[in-house]
DNA sequence: TCTCAGATGCGTCGCATTCGCAAAAACATC
DNA sequence: GATGTTTTTGCGAATGCGACGCATCTGAGA
C-alpha cells in the first residue's frame, strides 16, 4: 500500500509529498464512494493542518490520471472511488443512501451496440439504478 | 397546451399565475434539454419582468410533482425536460454536447433483473452514454 | 547542503442554486 | 366589484461546492 503510493507518484512525476501522501493512502483505504468533505475528515483525523483545497487539488490530479473515478449520485457533490479494474456500475438505495456496486457485460454490450448503430464510439457511461427494498419475500429468482 | 397548464395548477392546488403560465409553456413547447439560464431567456424573451428565482421555483416545484425530469450530464448545471411519457436514456456527444434520446428494452429488462436479484425494486434510473463521432465509415450495422 | 520547481494553506472568487422578506397577485367570499 | 387570506413573486443577499492567486514552504536532484 504504502508502497503503491511512492510508485503512483513516481510514475507521474508527482512529489511524494507528507499531505499527498496521507491523501492517497486514505483513498486507499476507503472502500466507500467519499465526497471531498467525507475525505478531509478523514485526512484531518490523521494530519489536522491539511487543508481542504488540498484534497480539492489531489482528488483531480489522481482523475486526470486515470487513478480515481467521480460520482455525482443524484445530490450535485461530487464523490470519488479508487478506479477498479473491473468497471462496475451503481445502485443506490434512496432510503440509506448507499452504494451497491455490479457489472453487467449484456448492458456495457448493448450499449456498445446503440452507440455504433447511431455512428458513435463510447467514450465512458454512467448507469445509476435508484432502488429500494423489496417489501418481503424477494419472490421470483 | 393551455388548456394543460390550467388542468395541472387546479391539479396540484397551485395558482394559475402569470409567470407559472409563461414558464409551464414554455417549458412545454421546449424538445431540447434546456438548462435554467436558458430557460430563463425563452422566458423573458416573452416577459421581461420574470425573475430568475421564480423559474427555478417552478422547475423544482413541476420535478417534485413529477412533471419535469432532472439531468446533469457532465457539466455542473441542471438540464431540465419534461417527462416522457416512454422512459428514454441519452447519448451526449462529448464534442458537440449534443444529445440524443435513445430506448432499449432489452436495457430495461437486464436492470430490472439485477435489482432484484439484490432485493432491491427500481425506483427510478439514469444511463447516459457519453460518445464521439465513429471517424469514418460506420463498418458494421 | 543548496536550489528551485512543484506543492501547500489561506483567503477569495465564481458559478449555480436557494432563501428571506416585503410587495403583488390569485382565489374564495360577500 | 370590494375584501380578506394565502400563495407567489422579485429582489438581493446568502449558501455550497469547487477553483484560483499568491506568498510560503518543501522534496529531491545537483
Amino acid at each position: 500500500m504504502e508502497q503503491s503510493v511512492t510508485d503512483l507518484c513516481r510514475e507521474f512525476g508527482l512529489r511524494l509529498t507528507g499531505p499527498r501522501r496521507i491523501i492517497m493512502q486514505v483513498l486507499f483505504d476507503s472502500s466507500d464512494h467519499p465526497d471531498v468533505v467525507e475525505l478531509h475528515r478523514r485526512v484531518t483525523a490523521i494530519e489536522p493542518t491539511i487543508s481542504l483545497a488540498t484534497v480539492y487539488r489531489t482528488v483531480n490530479l489522481l482523475r486526470e490520471k486515470g487513478v480515481l473515478e467521480r460520482h455525482t449520485f443524484g445530490d450535485g457533490r461530487a464523490r470519488y472511488e479508487t478506479t477498479p479494474r473491473e468497471h462496475h456500475d451503481h445502485l443506490i438505495n434512496v432510503e440509506t443512501g448507499s452504494v451497491i456496486e455490479f457489472q453487467s457485460e449484456e448492458i456495457e454490450r448493448l450499449q456498445e451496440e446503440i452507440a455504433r448503430k447511431h455512428g458513435f464510439a463510447i467514450v465512458s457511461h454512467k448507469l445509476e439504478i435508484y432502488v429500494r427494498p423489496l417489501k418481503r419475500g424477494r419472490s421470483r429468482t
